[in-house]
DNA sequence: AACTTCTTTGAGACTCAATCTCAATAGAGG
DNA sequence: CCTCTATTGAGATTGAGTCTCAAAGAAGTT
């Protein structure tokens, strides 16, 4: 699995220790593309019997979003969610209040203009954060 | 002061009753156009010899933030900061991550691309979230 | 393989913003 | 000014996330 150099890549990098519980860290968020808090992350873990403590899984993601592996999500409700990130594109989230689908979104001329506003403001962005939230219009989400 | 009858109108409108820690809290928000956080609030009004209890604060700070006099806005640090909405055009903001001023932006024109874009997804935006994080060119920042 | 050094781990204590509890206080209409 | 409820305040509680520290483990070194 090439999921394991790159682990060791960024271990490397930043001076860590490669480690069996990081590793299932990093192998229980790329086992989905779903958007997923610690808490959850957590229980899948013990659900397939590796026992990693909730201190090591928030410390692990940490790292990997430090180093890019993973980006950490917050819409707003107080925990943070995670989504591998490896050779994802860039995108943003629009959210459904009342089923809280998450769907991915991306469109090149926000992303320009947001650049050019910054710049005509005297700024320099490093990143951004952009949701909508709203109601889809999916037959079987609540609230139809 | 017309923040008095502001205040009194969504007050009735939700059954609540007009105290004079409700006016307080209103009136603090109303005091000035920064983004502060509810210990911010809560510590002005102590200040100012005016004891509103925590609870209080926050409690009346929802009911503002339900009824649109004041915004929420969550920059992800974990706490919620406050701005006074009252006849202010709508706005987004970008952050500087060396002195944390936050300044606003608005642009038509990424705003209706937004809502296009939603509509193509299948979904009627209610709200937005569209912060830009970044470094200020401002002299007097630290990082330069 | 055994030794050494230094990092990591796990369990639970702790933090901090925000919310809840409940007895005491106070609007507001009669 | 009385009655009926809503509100308030002090402090307890919650919950996500962080910290502590002794025990376990990685990775060189011999």
């Amino acid at each position: 699995m090439h999921n394991i150099d790159t682990l060791k890549r960024i271990l490397h990098k930043e001076n860590l220790r490669y480690t069996q519980q990081r590793q299932e860290v990093w192998d229980e968020i790329c086992s989905t593309n779903e958007h997923r808090d610690a808490e959850d992350i957590y229980n899948s873990l013990r659900k397939r019997q590796t026992n990693v403590s909730r201190a090591t899984v928030y410390r692990t993601i940490d790292v990997l979003v430090k180093n890019n592996l993973v980006r950490r999500l917050d819409l707003g409700d107080g925990r943070s969610r995670f989504e591998n990130k490896m050779g994802i594109a860039h995108h943003d989230h629009i959210v459904c209040l009342d089923c809280r689908k998450i769907v991915e979104f991306m469109n090149e001329e926000i992303e320009e203009i947001q650049e050019q506003v910054a710049k005509e403001m005297g700024f320099e962005i490093v990143r951004h954060v952009h949701q909508l939230f709203g109601h889809c219009l999916d037959e079987k989400c609540p609230n139809k």
